[in-house]
DNA sequence: ATGAGGGCATAAGCTGGAGTTATGAGTGAG
DNA sequence: CTCACTCATAACTCCAGCTTATGCCCTCAT
């Protein structure tokens, strides 16, 4: 999927300040000061002063209006500035997933949670959560809501969630999000430019591109599609969302996915949705706990943040 | 805005690999082979084998499961590897705005953009059209609309982007997309836990906090308020958008600010959309050209690009 | 059985980028 | 006038990441 991963893309690191360098942008911004922004950053005022230098040089334009009283964004810069804030949002979601998963002991939280819920909803949440309660420190578990299921049941997590139509038996849970799956096309495909929605029956006779095992998704397609024949055997099976999501682009076939998966293809135009009429392909994502062990403390606090976030 | 800029971000880059590291995951990733990986991004192989893992050490987690057959990621590799997947995705946006940004001379396609469609949607179409047309060098030059008129007019750029209501005189244009205000206010804010929505008469007396001139966005609420005693005096004005959804997201007080402005912010829950009755706040995001030179070329390319992505 | 080849790891050495401290020069406020 | 702040330059250190050279392991084909 996208160029990210293409040839073309070798030399980005190379185009690209490193996000040590970005951040420092960000500070410069925010405080109007390189030397403020050093600070802040725990380093010295002349290495801010030649990282942003060296910044401008590797751009090829002026990113700041230095001054005697401060530095300002220049136009540029200020373009700049947002599309770094972009990447360091994008590593900060990073640095929160990758911390839950390295504190694998001694977590106060442990969160057991399916993939779906751990790529795209999680990191989110744990930022939010470190706002909030800085030194809560989580540790997480991803695998699929049998997993999910049997760390809680084992005592082995304090708090999972799971995708799925109905809440696990010797389980509590609260409904945190809604997840609806969409069919989506290549914008080249035949479908793409078709008007008229697609009909349950159109939909259930045509051979689809599939994750390998029934993710969950299948689970829902195939309740939703039980009346009208039942699904047809897969075009195509593929190991990983990426690889799958790739295929559909490329025009390969029609695939169902999450939307939480897509959303970014869709914006871009990647890959084009197609609405179907007569059935709701929605499901629940759920937070589930053992009946016996409430969340309390900060299980507590990371529920409240996702049914805030609902 | 968020932890982004705070203090307690100030580590990131010791915690999070940087771009070189995450792109080279992704190649195994993709590649199943850290030699082949190594290749593709043009490094030895004993590099990326000790990258990949100084990587695992950093982050604490096995990342990939090595065989003398190849390498796959592990469970923890899959999920590292799609969070770090934005990180790239975003460096790439940065990367091919920033590329627009430098090429100030012999570029093939000049662009003059407003603020909102260079930050939020020129970098995405920009990646689009170097995948179609990698020799495409397009340069971008960003400001207000009456910047990127006069900018065609003189003939130094070749395609504009503005946002208004309607199209400036002396240019051609078309419709790429629309924009829609919306109206926000902070999580702990009394609009946030009201069930009716805003009036526009209530809107029209609330003092709000807006951005120091009237970018764009003035204009369409005047109009849009007008017939309801017309827009109070402001509450705060700042001068980035930036700092403005900063005080908003603390409490200060409501702001009128672009969709495509606070996407993030909403679905994260910092900001909170206040719907507002009976008053369509959209505007529509035009491409535009001097009458008399209709894009061609390259021009032409990216104009339908960005109308397919309408 | 026995190379050949692909895959990964280790070791030794080089290099450059980013950091440091020390210092200087410009500007505005008290 | 002097202090307090800004930023820039210079000289030096250090380490992360690169390279080449090599070795081991496994599999597959001859």
């Amino acid at each position: 999927m996208s160029e990210v991963e293409g040839g073309a893309a070798a030399g980005l690191s190379h185009r690209v300040p490193d996000l040590g360098a970005l951040q420092l942008l960000l500070a410069v911004a925010r405080l109007g000061s390189l030397g403020r922004a050093a600070r802040e950053l725990g380093i010295s005022q002349p290495a801010a002063s030649s990282r942003i230098r060296a910044m401008e040089r590797q751009l090829g334009v002026g990113l700041v209006d230095r001054s005697p009283r401060g530095s300002r964004l220049t136009d540029a810069g200020v373009l700049v500035t947002d599309w770094a804030r972009r990447v360091v949002e994008a590593a900060e979601a990073f640095d929160a997933g990758a911390e839950a998963l390295r504190d694998r002991r001694d977590s106060r939280l442990r969160v057991a949670a399916s993939m779906t819920v751990a790529e795209y909803l999680l990191p989110g949440w744990l930022i939010a959560l470190r706002r909030e309660r800085p030194d809560t420190a989580v540790s997480l578990l991803a695998g699929n809501s049998a997993a999910v299921v049997e760390r809680l049941l084992a005592g082995e997590a304090d708090l999972g969630f799971v995708e799925g139509r109905t809440a696990p038996r010797g389980l509590r849970g609260a409904i945190v999000a809604r997840d609806r799956l969409v069919v989506v096309v290549g914008p080249d495909h035949p479908w793409a430019s078709r008007r008229a929605p697609l009909t349950p029956a159109e939909l259930a006779a045509t051979a689809l591109i599939q994750r390998e095992e029934g993710s969950g998704t299948r689970e829902v397609l195939d309740a939703a599609l039980a009346g009208h024949g039942g699904l047809a055997a897969p075009l195509l099976e593929l190991t990983s969302t990426t690889a799958l999501k790739a295929a559909v682009a490329s025009g390969a076939g029609p695939a169902v996915l999450s939307e939480l998966a897509v959303a970014e293809e869709l914006a871009a135009h990647r890959l084009v949705q197609i609405p179907v009429e007569g059935v709701e392909l929605r499901r629940a994502l759920r937070a589930v706990w053992r009946s016996d062990a409430r969340p309390t403390g900060p299980g507590r606090d990371l529920l409240s943040l996702t049914r805030r976030a609902q």
